[in-house]
Parts: structure tokens; C-alpha cells; sequence
RNA sequence: GGGCCUGUAGCUCAGUUGGUUAGAGCGCACCCCUGAUAAGGGUGAGGUCGACCGUUCGAAUCGGUCCAGGCCCA
């Protein structure tokens, strides 16, 4: 039993010699390595924790207790994870686990993002530069795109497994063995019910908006397919006459002619003859025109000057921008009048070589605002199609504000066409403007272009516009010019920007949830206040900032445009009879889930409609309009599928139905956290909140968690072309997913992160530490049997333990770990846990507690009281403190945890990870501690003072003398000696009435005990021959 | 250009409602131990709190301007 009695020193002649008593020691042994090993070990952890089922085990252990539902934000099936998803998922799998941990039934799902057009390109990429290009193009548009498809479900499973396999080499706990998918039948058949849902309430429409439309091959391009060369281009000045001459010369402030008894009004005639280069041939016309003085109101009509390139949008000309901020002059230029910015004034007329320029007034942009215009060469407006948007006819021709007018090109002046342009558009929309687009998808004009133009390509009528505006007098200036412009990737043909028919979600519609847009539920939903009563309970944002990021963004975003035209996609289940009317309600949408329920969304390429429409009845469907029941009452036969795919972040957007309702059959609605980078306030929190209130009238979500994005160690973002990017797989590689969590643990995530090769090393610093911690810990636990199940053990009570004893303390600062670390987790405040951690691993263990008891560990008797009260205090911390640590460091204190409880033969490991948190032991610390901790820090310093002044280096020469009263405390009562002098690393401890502060004293003339070194006043020459301490006499067995 | 956010010792972070000489840890320097040893312990030096202006008896903290950086837009 006492084996440290077993052996005598073997050479106990030599009483100097220091290692004589090492046998009879209670030295530390633990099977537990210092070494860590992460990158071979924590692989064994994987295993060990698939063969137990350890998501399973613990879902069934926690079935019952409390729920806290957490959904997964689907990353990307696409390459490997980067540090930003490394973060992200240690985060979510710290929640996931502590949650676990408090008790509670915490399940996860783990989530990925497969359709969409990232994918789609990489796959045709691919097929392009293989030889399968030719074959593609040859086939029936559904075989195309099933063929497409194939392809690029391979793609996303493999990166979907590719990744799932980093993420669980992270050692994340999640339901791996069933994630979700959104190109899963069952989830896209979800996604379209929630379509069906929105669709049911009128928020969902069909109308134009403007996009990269490649000619060539009749279809829209998105950003990622277009590729930008070099084009030579027709650039044009053109002069747009103002409709009312008086108002732009109020606008300049010219004052108006009081000579004029007869009212004449400006000069009706048409503009001045041009030369061919187009500028006015002023010099050569019959009446020559004076030229104006500034100051004084000219008598001619001005004109508003614009600048373009592509003069084949000019037909759909609507508006002119203006920058309000900008100075505007009005300028004679050769015997015309002209309008255009101040500062490009010189710049515009050098270029055209101008003779005669005079500035005659000038005024801001502000002013301009409103002012009508003629079009060059439309007298009247074209029928427009009624719109699901209020459109504002009076609008059309008039000059608008917009700050993204510069005066880096052209005029100052944007001619602005809302059917062919991004800026455009969007002014459009803002100014309620119809967005018009003359050209057909083939690129040629349509009807309503003026008849000169009709049938003709656009690329053919730049010169015919260029022409036929020169003849009109309208031209100003033009040249051909080479610039960098928009080509479709594939076929490398120009692209134009044209307005299509898309869907949309109308986010200020009445829903059903008492009228209310979605834009009103959702303000309400995030407690905005502004617009009125707030949500009982709002989300919660952590930090709280996000919540005004959400309003700005929500406050201001447009109807949202669900459409995309591509193959990679879950289908928007549209159909258009013959007539060329569009077929989709809430029923039909349901029956067509069903059958993407049963064959995926393929079936909508591979089925025909009828088979499509299986499970709708036109008869029984209220939201089927008369011309369309009377197309459908003769079959679905004649219908032709719509070819637009769903907005991947709509499926995105509808994972709370998809996954989260469905599995748990509607219980897990809201859930209680969504986490994501700040990015995700304009991306998926937004996409998940407008389907949801739409559908469920309340946010899926009851808080959003957001963390910053990586940075390098300067601050500057991570790009491969910087070069300053970190590879996940190669930190993994060097320094373990255990070190890496720890790194993610310790970051203050709410801002920007740094990230540096160099922090991985002190993350690695510290987490040695604490794995060297629980180390000692372990190795002086070697002969100690816990009492457990009745067995018979060393366990000691603590009850009786006496509140002013070491152990004591470090019990009470123990639950105050606990507890503070147990609120931080909880608060998803996994900074302040770590720090708590290390700090009470490296402070109040390493340099405190476990140094203070490491002398009655290795020199008490074994089985000493004294001794068994301390182990069974350490066994206790180790416990306590693996279960703290097991969240973040869940490989590492899973290791300690099983080296801790050694399993009998036959008895399973135990997993900590099944465990709950321990949150303390209750056991009171005297008051007397922190006065008395306080006192260590000052004997610290006279330690060193001793060093220095009396080369006293060994504080075992130390004896410390401690006033006996402080600050009114009764210390020297309280208080064991020897606790004290093990507290301060010293020989002895007094304590003396009166003194000040603590003083050293020198016990070097005193003898010294072979076995502790200590110079305890007990030591004295043994029946071994040995100088030993009454403590190390009795430990050895010697008289 | 707009919205939101960040900026405290070389590095990572604390600093409660504005109130004494601004705190930790890492790193660094010096020292101790050699019975936690590719470990452990002690002491110490480091900051005009991004810059400037203002409010105040008093500002890292409140207000304004600017600079640098990030995310999302345009």
C-alpha cells in the first residue's frame, strides 16, 4: 500500500545528497503524455466518438430535458473550408456543446448550399474545354439542362462530402450521418411550399427588370459569366431640347426680359444646322445669331447635353440624371444653348473643337430637378404594359436625381434608359418610371421603336441613331472609341443589359397576417420602433448592433427578384398556355412539390405537365382566373413549362421549413439561434426572415449571433491575390483542431479577426499550458482511487474540510470558475470562458495551489489524511474542469476525462462529452482569504528583495514573518502554518503582533531536511543516519 | 459616396453609470528551481488609450471632424 516506505536510501552515508530520500517520494506518474500529439490522437477521438454514436447517444440521453434548437447556415458545396468557416463552425459546435452540457436536448443539423450558378459554371467550364461542348449544344433544351444537371449534382456531393469531412476533422458534433441538402427532394419540395404559401397571399409577381443578356445566346448572364474585352464603340454627345425654355432660364437664375412687351417666347424653329462631325454649323447659317452676354436670357431654345455609347438604347431614353450636388452651367457652344456640368465644360467642347464658348450662367444640379425635355426623335410615348407597380407617366422625360453621376465622362448629364441599364433600372423603380425595352430577346427591335428602327439589330443601329440624329440637328459631337465592355463568357459575343421578365417578392404588399407587408412585419419583428408597436418578443442580437444594420438594410431594400435563368436550380414551377399567359397558384405549386417530393427537381425537366399537375384540380382551385380555367379545362397538354430557376437563396431562406419543421413535425419553429458572419444581415438572416413571416407570421429565429470576418495580422482582408490567406487543412496539419479551437475560443469574434500564422503558436502556448496543468493534476492522482459505486476509495470528505485551508480556497475559487465560465458559454461569450479557464490553470492552479501542495503530495505519507484530502481535491478540480473545458478543447479533455476515470477491466470509457457541467461544490472559502492572498503578492516582493540584498536564493533558506493583524483582520489565528509556508514556497511561517508588513528571514544556520529540503525547526539527525523533519520521519518510518 | 462596425502596452484583450498613479496574459529582460523538466516559479521594463477640436471641476469613457481598416450597398 505505502510503497514509499518500501525502500530505504541506499546510500544514507551521504546525508548531503539531495536525491537520497527520491525513493521514498510520492513522485508524479500519469500515462497521460506532456506531449500532446494532436494531429495523431485527436483522429482516434473522431473514431472513438462515431463508434459510441455520440450524437445518437446524446440525443437520446438529453430525449426529455429542455430543447435548445440550433440551425446550421448552409456554407457553400464548393472547395475546401476556409478560415472563415473554421470559425464559424467552432463557434456553432461551442454552442452545440455547451448547450449540451448544461443539460439541455441541443440537436444540429448540419447544412449545405448545393444549387446555383457557382457550381453550374465550374461544371461548364469543365464540359467546355472537354469535347462534350459541340454534344451539349445539339440537344432538346431539357436534356441540355438534365444533362447540365447531372453533372453538377456530382460536383456539389463530392465538395459536400469534401468539406463534411474537414468539418468533422474539427472535431464539430452535428447529425453527419443525415445533413441537409437543399438539392434533396424532400427539401426543395419544402422550399416550393413556401412558395406556394407566398404565392397564396399575392406577394409574389411577374414583371421586368433590366439584366446581362447575351444576345447570341438568348439568354440572361449573371455577373460571374460575363467577361469583360475590349470593343470599339460609338460614342455620342447628343442634345435633348428642354420642353419649357423659361423654367431652365429661371433655373439660372437669368432674369426674364421685362423689355419684351409681347411675351416672345424662345425661338421655335429647330435646332441650328450641324457640320457632319455634328457640331453647329452656326457660322453658316441664313440669320446669324448674336452671341448671348452672360447674365442676359438668351432667345433660343436650350438643350440638355448627354454623353453615351451605346446610342442603340437611346430609343428607350425615359429620364436624364442629374447629380444635385454638382454646378451645372448653361453655355452658348457655337450658336446653341446647352446645359451640362461646369466642370467638364472645357473638356467637352475642346473635344469637339468648339470656337465660340461662352458660360452664361450657372446653377446646381438641385435645380435642375424636375425640368421636362423633348426626346430627340419620339413625339409621343409608347403604349406601356400595366404593371403590379404604380408607374408615374408624367415622370417620362423629365430630369431626375442621381448620386452616381460623376464627372469623370461625359456631360454630367446620364441619359437614362430603366430598361437597359443597372443604374437605370433602379432610378426607374425609384422614380416610378415603366421600364421600357424595344428590343426582343433575339436583340432586334421591336414594334414600339419607331419605324426606322423596327426589325434592326442594335449593334446595326448605333450608325442609324448616330445618323438620324446628326440630320435632326441633335448630335453635338461623336467618335468611335475603344473600351473594356461586358462579353457573354461562352460564346465571347457582346452583351447588352435589357429588361426581362422576372419574379419577384414584393416586400410592401399586404400579407395575410392582418395586412401587413412583409417590410412592416420584419422592422416590427427586429423591435424597430420607428414604424410603430413592437414585437412581445423581438430577435435578439448578439452583438446588439446588428440590429440597426438589419433596419438599414431592411428599411431600404427592393422587392425581391427570385428568379434566375439557369439549369442548376430548383425550378419555379411556372407554366404559360398558348396564349402566352402565365399559369402558377398556390395549388398548383403544391401539387408540383409533391412530385418533387417523390423524383426531385429533375422531374421537372423529365415530366410533362400533365404528370407534373397530377395531384391539382383547375375545378377545385379558388385562385384560378376565368381565361385560365377555360385553358386548363381541356388538359395540361398545351402548356409549356417555364424555363426560371428559384434564387438559391430562397432555398436557403426556407431551411427552417425544410429542415427544421420538418423534422421535428412543426415543433422546432422558431429555433433559438441562427450564427453567421456580419454578411449574413443582407444575405440569409433576410432571406430566412421575409419567407418566414410571410408563411408562419412570425422570424424563424428568436436571436441572430453574427462574428466578423478574417483579416490579415496589418488588419487588411485575406485574398489569394494578396497572397495573405491561411490554409485550414494546414493548420489543422500543424497544430490540431484542439489548438486551432482553442485560437477561435480566445477571439473577440463580434469585430474583425486577425489572423496570423504566429497566433497559432501562442494559442498553442497556452493550450500546452493548460494540457500541462491537468497533466500534474493527473500525475498525482496515480495511487488514488476515487470512491465510486459503493467501492472503497481515498475520497475524503469535504464537508468537514476547515474553510481557512488551502484546499478550501481553491474549492471556492473553483465555483466561482464555474459559475462565471457556465453564464459566459451561455451569453455565447466563449472569450471570457477561455480566459476564466486559462487564467485558473496558469494563476490560481499552476503557480498557486498545485505548487503550494506539491510538498505534501511527494512527502507525506501516502495515505496521509493531509495528502488523501488534497487528492481528493484535485480529483475533484480535474473533474470539474475537463467538463469546463470540454466545449472548446473537446478531444483534450475527453483524453483527461478517460485518464481520470480509469475504466476497471471491462468498463467502458467514460465520455465526458455525455456529462454535464459541474457547477461547484459548495464549499465556503474563509473570509480571510482574499486579505490573505494580497499578503502573498507583498511576501512575493520581499522574496525578491531577499534575493537581492541577501543573495538568499532558495526560499526554502526563508523563513516569513506575517504581521498578525491586517486592516482590522485577525489573521495569525485563522490560518495553518504549514499551509502558509507551502503558500509562499518558504521554510516556516510566524506571525508577529504589530508588524507592518512581511519580512524574511535567513534560516540558513538552520539544519535542513534531506528529504523535503525544508528548514521546518523539526529537522534532526534520524535512526536512518538521515536529518529528516518530524513529517518526512514519519513518512519514512524512522524514530 | 451611403449604412453598420472596429482602432487601449510589440501581440491578444479587460476597463462597470465620465472620478485616484489605465489593468491582465503572451512575448521580452533579469532571477530562482532542477522531485511537473522539450516542464515549474518569481520580479521587472513597456501605453501622450488612432489624430485633432469641443462639453466638463475632471474624458480611454460623452459630442464633432478627420485618418486607417472591415462588412454590406451604390
Amino acid at each position: 500500500m505505502n510503497d514509499s516506505t518500501a525502500s530505504r536510501p541506499a546510500n544514507d552515508t551521504r546525508a548531503d545528497d539531495k536525491n537520497a530520500y527520491r525513493a521514498t517520494l510520492n513522485l508524479p506518474r500519469t500515462d497521460f503524455p506532456m506531449k500532446a500529439n494532436l494531429v495523431q490522437n485527436e483522429p482516434a477521438s473522431q473514431k472513438r466518438w462515431e463508434q459510441m454514436d455520440l450524437y445518437g447517444a446524446l440525443r437520446k440521453a438529453r430525449r426529455g430535458c429542455e430543447r435548445f434548437v440550433f440551425h446550421d447556415g448552409p456554407p457553400y458545396a464548393n472547395g475546401s473550408i476556409h478560415l472563415g468557416h473554421m470559425m464559424n463552425k467552432c463557434l456553432k459546435d461551442f454552442v452545440v456543446r455547451s448547450q449540451h452540457m448544461m443539460g439541455r436536448d441541443c440537436p444540429f443539423v448540419p447544412g449545405w448550399d448545393c444549387h446555383g450558378l457557382p457550381i453550374e459554371h465550374k461544371v461548364m467550364t469543365e464540359l467546355l474545354t472537354g469535347d462534350k461542348a459541340k454534344k451539349l449544344e445539339s440537344l432538346p433544351d431539357d436534356q441540355r439542362k438534365m444533362a447540365i444537371r447531372r453533372e453538377c449534382q456530382k460536383y456539389a456531393e463530392k465538395f459536400q462530402r469534401h468539406q463534411a469531412a474537414q468539418m468533422q476533422r474539427l472535431l464539430t458534433l452535428g447529425d453527419y450521418a443525415d445533413p441537409y441538402l437543399t438539392m434533396k427532394p424532400a427539401f426543395e419540395g419544402a422550399t416550393l411550399e413556401v412558395l406556394a404559401s407566398l404565392l397564396e397571399q399575392g406577394l409574389v409577381y411577374r414583371a421586368l427588370k433590366a439584366v446581362h443578356w447575351s444576345v447570341a445566346n438568348e439568354t440572361a448572364l449573371a455577373e460571374a459569366e460575363l467577361e469583360y474585352e475590349d470593343r470599339e464603340d460609338l460614342s455620342v454627345y447628343v442634345d435633348f431640347e428642354a420642353a419649357d425654355s423659361e423654367r431652365v432660364y429661371d433655373a439660372f437664375n437669368l432674369p426674364a426680359r421685362a423689355d419684351d412687351d409681347d411675351e416672345e417666347e424662345v425661338d421655335e424653329a429647330p435646332p441650328a444646322a450641324r457640320t457632319p462631325e455634328g457640331r453647329h454649323d452656326w457660322k453658316n447659317q441664313p440669320e446669324r445669331v448674336d452671341v448671348p452676354r452672360p447674365g442676359v436670357r438668351p432667345l433660343t431654345r436650350p438643350s440638355f447635353m448627354i454623353w453615351t455609347t451605346t446610342p442603340w438604347t437611346l430609343p428607350a431614353n425615359l429620364a436624364l440624371a442629374v447629380n444635385p450636388r454638382f454646378t451645372y452651367a448653361l453655355v452658348w457652344i457655337d450658336g446653341a444653348v446647352t446645359v451640362l456640368a461646369e466642370a467638364l465644360v472645357e473638356k467637352v467642347t475642346k473635344m469637339a473643337k468648339a470656337e465660340q464658348v461662352v458660360v452664361l450662367a450657372t446653377t446646381s444640379g438641385e435645380q435642375l430637378v424636375g425640368m421636362r425635355y423633348r426626346h430627340p426623335f419620339r413625339a409621343a410615348l409608347p403604349e406601356f404594359r400595366a404593371e403590379p407597380r404604380r408607374l408615374d407617366t408624367n415622370a417620362v422625360w423629365t430630369l431626375v436625381a442621381a448620386d452616381y453621376v460623376t464627372l469623370e465622362d461625359g456631360t454630367g448629364l446620364v441619359h437614362t434608359a430603366p430598361g437597359h441599364g443597372a443604374e437605370d433600372y433602379q432610378t426607374g423603380l425609384r422614380e416610378a418610371l415603366p421600364i421600357y425595352c424595344p428590343v426582343r430577346e433575339n436583340g432586334t427591335y421591336d414594334d414600339t421603336a419607331p419605324d426606322w428602327l423596327r426589325g434592326l439589330s442594335v449593334w446595326e443601329a448605333n450608325a442609324k441613331v448616330a445618323d438620324h440624329l446628326r440630320d435632326s440637328g441633335h448630335l453635338y459631337f461623336s467618335h468611335t472609341f475603344t473600351h473594356s465592355y461586358p462579353h457573354d463568357w461562352r460564346g465571347k459575343s457582346p452583351v447588352i443589359f435589357r429588361a426581362t421578365e422576372q419574379w419577384f417578392v414584393g416586400v410592401d404588399r399586404p400579407t395575410r397576417h392582418a395586412g401587413r407587408s412583409l417590410r412592416d412585419m420584419a422592422m416590427q419583428s427586429i423591435g424597430e420602433t420607428a414604424r410603430g408597436a413592437v414585437d412581445a418578443h423581438p430577435v435578439r442580437f448578439v452583438p446588439e448592433w446588428g440590429q440597426h444594420r438589419m433596419r438599414g438594410m431592411l428599411e431600404s431594400r427592393p422587392d425581391w427578384c427570385i428568379s434566375r435563368q439557369r439549369a442548376w436550380g430548383l425550378p419555379i414551377p411556372a407554366f404559360f398556355t398558348p396564349e402566352g399567359e402565365c399559369f402558377m397558384t398556390a395549388a398548383s405549386v403544391r401539387a408540383v412539390a409533391a412530385a418533387v417530393r417523390e423524383r426531385g427537381s429533375d422531374a421537372w425537366f423529365q415530366c410533362a405537365p400533365a404528370q407534373l399537375l397530377a395531384r391539382y384540380n383547375p375545378a377545385s382551385d379558388p385562385d384560378l382566373s376565368p381565361t385560365l380555367a377555360a385553358a386548363l379545362a381541356g388538359g395540361f397538354d398545351s402548356l409549356r413549362k417555364g424555363r426560371d430557376i428559384l434564387d438559391v437563396w430562397f432555398e436557403s431562406g426556407s431551411s427552417w421549413n425544410a429542415v427544421m419543421r420538418e423534422r421535428s413535425e412543426g415543433r422546432d419553429f422558431p429555433v433559438e439561434l441562427y450564427l453567421e458572419g456580419s454578411d449574413q444581415h443582407r444575405g440569409w438572416f433576410q432571406t430566412s426572415l421575409l419567407p418566414a413571416l410571410g408563411m408562419m407570421g412570425r422570424p424563424p429565429y428568436k436571436a441572430i449571433l453574427t462574428h466578423g470576418f478574417m483579416v490579415d495580422k496589418d488588419g487588411r482582408k485575406m485574398s489569394k491575390s494578396l497572397g495573405n490567406t491561411l490554409e485550414v487543412e494546414e493548420l489543422l496539419k500543424s497544430h490540431g483542431a484542439d489548438v486551432c479551437r482553442w485560437w477561435v475560443a480566445s477571439l473577440a469574434y463580434e469585430a474583425d479577426v486577425k489572423v496570423d500564422k504566429a497566433f497559432f503558436d501562442v494559442a498553442g502556448e497556452s493550450y500546452r499550458k493548460v494540457r500541462n496543468t491537468l497533466r500534474f493534476m493527473l500525475s498525482n492522482l496515480a495511487d488514488f482511487q476515487p470512491s465510486c459505486d459503493g467501492r472503497a476509495g481515498h475520497c475524503v470528505s469535504l464537508k468537514s474540510l476547515d474553510p481557512a485551508s488551502l484546499d478550501a480556497w481553491v474549492l471556492g475559487e473553483f465555483d466561482a470558475l464555474a459559475q462565471e465560465v457556465i453564464e459566459s458559454y451561455a451569453r455565447y461569450d466563449f472569450q471570457r470562458a477561455q480566459r476564466r479557464l486559462y487564467d485558473f490553470c496558469s494563476d490560481t492552479l499552476s503557480a498557486v495551489y498545485l505548487a503550494a501542495v506539491k510538498d505534501r503530495l511527494y512527502c507525506d505519507r501516502a495515505d496521509s489524511p493531509r495528502r488523501r484530502t488534497t487528492q481528493t481535491v484535485l480529483f475533484d478540480l480535474t473533474d470539474g474542469l475537463c467538463r469546463l473545458l470540454a466545449p472548446v478543447l473537446c478531444h483534450t479533455a475527453d483524453e483527461a476525462f478517460g485518464a481520470l476515470h480509469r475504466p476497471s477491466p471491462g468498463e467502458a470509457l467514460r465520455c465526458v462529452h455525455l456529462e454535464e457541467f459541474l457547477h461547484g461544490f459548495n464549499i465556503a472559502a474563509d473570509s480571510l482569504w482574499p486579505e490573505m492572498m494580497r499578503l502573498r503578492a507583498e511576501v512575493m516582493q520581499a522574496i525578491e528583495h531577499a534575493r537581492k540584498e541577501q543573495s538568499l536564493d532558495n526560499p526554502l533558506d526563508m523563513g516569513v514573518v506575517l504581521p498578525a493583524d491586517r486592516n482590522g483582520h485577525d489573521l495569525g489565528a485563522r490560518f495553518d502554518l504549514r499551509d502558509l509556508a507551502d503558500l509562499f514556497g518558504v521554510s516556516r511561517v510566524s506571525f508577529e503582533a504589530g508588524l507592518k508588513s512581511p519580512r524574511i528571514t535567513d534560516l540558513r544556520d538552520q539544519p535542513r531536511c534531506d528529504r523535503s529540503w525544508k528548514r521546518d525547526g523539526t529537522v534532526r539527525r534520524r535512526g536512518d543516519g538521515g536529518m529528516l523533519s518530524d513529517r518526512d520521519a514519519e513518512a519514512v518510518g524512522v524514530a
